[in-house]
DNA sequence: ACAAAAGTGTTGAGAGTACACCCATGC
DNA sequence: GCATGGGTGTACTCTCAACACTTTTGT
């Protein structure tokens, strides 16, 4: 086809979580330069005969053992220069993890995952921390027109809980009342029960998304 | 670097303009296998030491003669099998031009660059239809919340015309004096006198954005 | 008793919706 | 004088924002 040099084609994975009340993104440390030992997104080259999502799924396992279902395009990066090692394109995808379906144990090597603030990650390297602001800017704009949390909650969880979520992704309090009413008025929760959480001292309604899936 | 055979990169671009009451789009006949004589978007390769955008915007220019300032990307297409030479992953960009600062007479051969409506196109090479639904969908989405029209409107405009846009770009009608409303209350158009228009038997008020850019 | 989280309603403001008539002018 | 598009206001509903106290129970 094109007689040109053509650019490589990769692509990077902004898997977010909550926990610890925080926003979290999955890092990788990388074994080999450029960029050696600095962290960076899991991502890596799209093999010749997958799809991009296919190809973000498969290096996402295969660099954290983490297997995702759902998977969204955000971006994609490909100014010359933002990989020394020559010209790189790569299509950014975002997903959302409960937090204990993650056992960075699983990868092929577990000290190189790890957890770390979305918001301060440490230093990265490529342009992944601008990859990350820029997820973090979607995942925004998502919660203003739909109900996000499904991936990020367990099956049976408290309005506090999702409340929460929404408090950790904006960084802004969110009205508790006002919070209620909106998700109850969206039908998507049913009831499950009352159970004690620590901390509290009183018995909590539990909900789980009435859709099993998305 | 990566000693895998590489996909090829592409820029497609997505134009749109409104006249004769219709959402168009710009397209290009295609002069060579495959989809030899097929309407295709303009569009072609990365080359190695550009931008996406820079590319996007020399292609346009190379084909269509078209010069554009605001380019958006769209999303990037990337199945195995879309194009038929090989693995090919396309970036597409959007634009939007008013109708007459395109100038199809200027591009290498002015008989292979037309005007086509946007929501019933020809028979397109590749997945060019589905990447124009795309687009499309972003564009509406963008007008709920933010006001489209400075690229597609002439300098000077009357507040019906800019109704009308509307009207054409989400395909229903829009009530006449909650637009009049709305869109003044943004406060981004300066009135700029009155004039007359052809088919209307009274002087109407023009505007014009507050803002000469963006 | 008290600390800690759960749960719950009302009010006011602004935005969206629906809707119909007079105005100025060219013909 | 009539046909054509230009221009304007009101009433209703709904959604969003702001705001504080009572309940339950473990310690």
């Amino acid at each position: 086809m094109s007689r040109y040099p053509k650019p490589s084609v990769t692509v990077d994975i902004v898997v977010f979580s909550i926990f610890d009340d925080h926003l979290k993104v999955l890092l990788i440390k990388r074994g080999r330069p450029p960029f050696e030992g600095r962290w960076a997104l899991p991502g890596g080259f799209v093999e010749i005969d997958e799809s991009l999502e296919t190809a973000a799924r498969r290096e996402l396992a295969e660099e954290t053992g983490l297997r995702i279902t759902t998977l969204e395009q955000v971006h994609t990066f490909g100014d010359p220069g933002r990989d020394p090692r020559g010209r790189t394109i790569s299509v950014v995808y975002c997903g959302l993890v409960q937090a204990d379906q993650v056992s960075p144990k699983a990868a092929s090597d577990a000290a190189t995952v790890s957890w770390f603030s979305a918001f301060r990650p440490p230093a990265l390297a490529f342009d992944h921390q601008q990859i990350i602001r820029c997820a973090i800017e979607r995942l925004r704009q998502k919660l203003e027109w739909t109900t996000v949390g499904y991936e990020l909650l367990p099956r049976r969880f408290t309005l506090a809980q999702f409340q929460r979520v929404y408090e950790i992704i904006l960084q802004k309090p969110v009205d508790k009342r006002r919070f209620r009413r909106k998700i109850l008025a969206q039908g998507e929760l049913v009831e499950g029960g009352r159970a004690r959480v620590p901390g509290s001292n009183r018995a909590t309604k539990h909900y789980s998304f009435r859709r099993p899936h998305a």
